[in-house]
DNA sequence: TGACAAAGTCAACACAATGTTGATTAATGA
DNA sequence: TCATTAATCAACATTGTGTTGACTTTGTCA
C-alpha cells in the first residue's frame, strides 16, 4: 500500500518512464490489444526481459499507470476538500480540470477510441465519492431512487467534455472549463422554451 | 455495401448467432483482448476454423457486430425522422431507448469495464448527425463555437445514462428514460438555487 | 426427392509472442 | 570504493495464430 515508498532508483524511474512514453505513442496508434510486450520495448530501446521485472503484462502496465493517476487525483481534491468550506462544485471542477491538463497525453489516449474502458469507470467511481458529499448536501432531494441516473448523466457528460477538450489540446483554461462544466451541469446544454 | 443480401445459409446465421452469444458471454467475463479464437469456438462448439471464414480475428468480429447495431439503428431513427414532424427531441429519444432496450445484453457489455471504446465514440459519431438538424434549427445559437463542447457533454451524458439503465437491468419504460433524459438535456441535473 | 453447392470438420503446418531461466555486465548509492 | 541491484543477453518450452487440403455434413432449389 504505501506508494512511493523514499523513491526508486534512478535506473528504475528511467525504465518506466521510457516504457510509459512508448506505450502512450503507441496507443496513439493502435488498440492496447495490438500491442506487443517485443514492440514497446524494441520503442522503447530496452530488453525484453526488462518490462517483465516490473508488468505483468501490458494490461498490468496501463493499469498500474492509471492507478498512479488515481492516487494523484486523490491527493489533489482530498486537499482541495480542506481548503474551501463552501458549498461549491467549482473548486472541485476546477481542481479536476487542472489534473487533467497536466496529464492531458495520457488521458487523450485513455478517453480514444484505442481508449480503456474500464478507465473511465474507475473515474466514475472516485469522483462519485467525492461528489456525494456536495450534491447531498445540496437540495437534491428531487431525485430521490434516481440518484444513479442523474450522476451517472452528469460524471459521463462531464468525461465527454475532458475528452473534446484534450482532443483539441486544451486550448481553454481549466477555470474556462471548470466554469463551463458548473454551466452544464446546473443549467443543462439546452436553453429552449420550455415546450 | 448491400447489406442483408438476401439472407445467409441458415447454417451461416446459425454459427454467426453462437458466435455472438458465446462472445458476449466471454465479455462479461474478461477483457476483449484476453479472449481467444480458441476458447471462443470452443465454447460455441465448433471447429477453430469455422471462425476465420467469417472474421480477421476477434476485433473484427466485435467490429461487425457492431456495425450490424448500426444499421439497425440507422434504418430505426431515419424512419423517426419521417414520421415526426414536430420538432421535438423526445420522439428520437425514445426510439433510442427502445432499440437499446433490444440490445441490452450486447450494450451492456460494450459500455462494461470490459467494453470498447470506439462503440461509444461510433455511437457519438451516428447519433451527432441525427442530432444535429434537431438542434440547429432549435434556438442553439447560444453555443456557437462551443457546440462540440455542449454536444460531448449531452451525448456522453446521454450514454451515461444509458449504461446505469442496462446495468440495472432496464426496469423503466424506454419512454420513462426518454422523458428523464429529455429532462436532464434541457434543464441540467442539478435544480439548485442560481447562487 | 435428389443432386449440387456450400458450410463445417479435422489434422497438420510454420510462425510469432509469451513468460521464464541463469549467467553476465553495468550502474547506483551509501 | 564496494556491495547491491538493475539491465542485458541467449535460450527454452509453451501457446495462440492463421492457413492449408482432404473429408463429411447440411441446406437449397430445380
Amino acid at each position: 500500500m504505501a506508494e512511493t515508498e523514499k523513491k526508486e532508483d534512478r535506473r528504475v524511474r528511467r525504465t518506466k518512464k521510457l516504457l510509459t512514453a512508448a506505450l502512450t505513442q503507441l496507443m496513439q496508434e493502435k488498440q492496447i490489444s495490438e500491442i506487443t510486450v517485443r514492440e514497446l520495448t524494441e520503442l522503447a530501446d530496452m530488453n525484453r526481459g526488462t518490462f517483465y521485472l516490473y508488468y505483468k503484462d501490458i494490461y498490468d502496465m496501463l493499469e498500474k499507470i492509471e492507478d498512479s493517476m488515481f492516487e494523484a487525483l486523490d491527493r489533489i481534491i482530498d486537499l482541495e476538500e480542506n481548503e474551501s468550506v463552501d458549498r461549491q462544485t467549482k473548486p472541485i471542477l476546477l481542481k479536476l480540470f487542472q489534473f487533467i491538463e497536466e496529464n492531458q497525453e495520457m488521458c487523450r489516449v485513455l478517453l480514444s477510441p484505442n481508449g480503456d474502458m474500464s478507465f473511465l469507470h474507475r473515474l466514475n467511481g472516485v469522483m462519485r465519492e467525492k461528489c456525494l458529499r456536495f450534491f447531498r448536501a445540496a437540495e437534491a432531494e428531487s431525485w430521490d431512487g434516481d440518484f444513479d441516473y442523474h450522476y451517472n448523466f452528469l460524471m459521463f457528460g462531464t468525461a465527454g467534455l475532458i475528452r473534446a477538450w484534450v482532443n483539441r489540446g486544451c486550448p481553454e483554461s481549466p477555470a474556462q472549463m471548470a466554469e463551463l462544466t458548473d454551466h452544464m451541469i446546473r443549467r443543462g446544454g439546452l436553453d429552449l422554451q420550455n415546450n
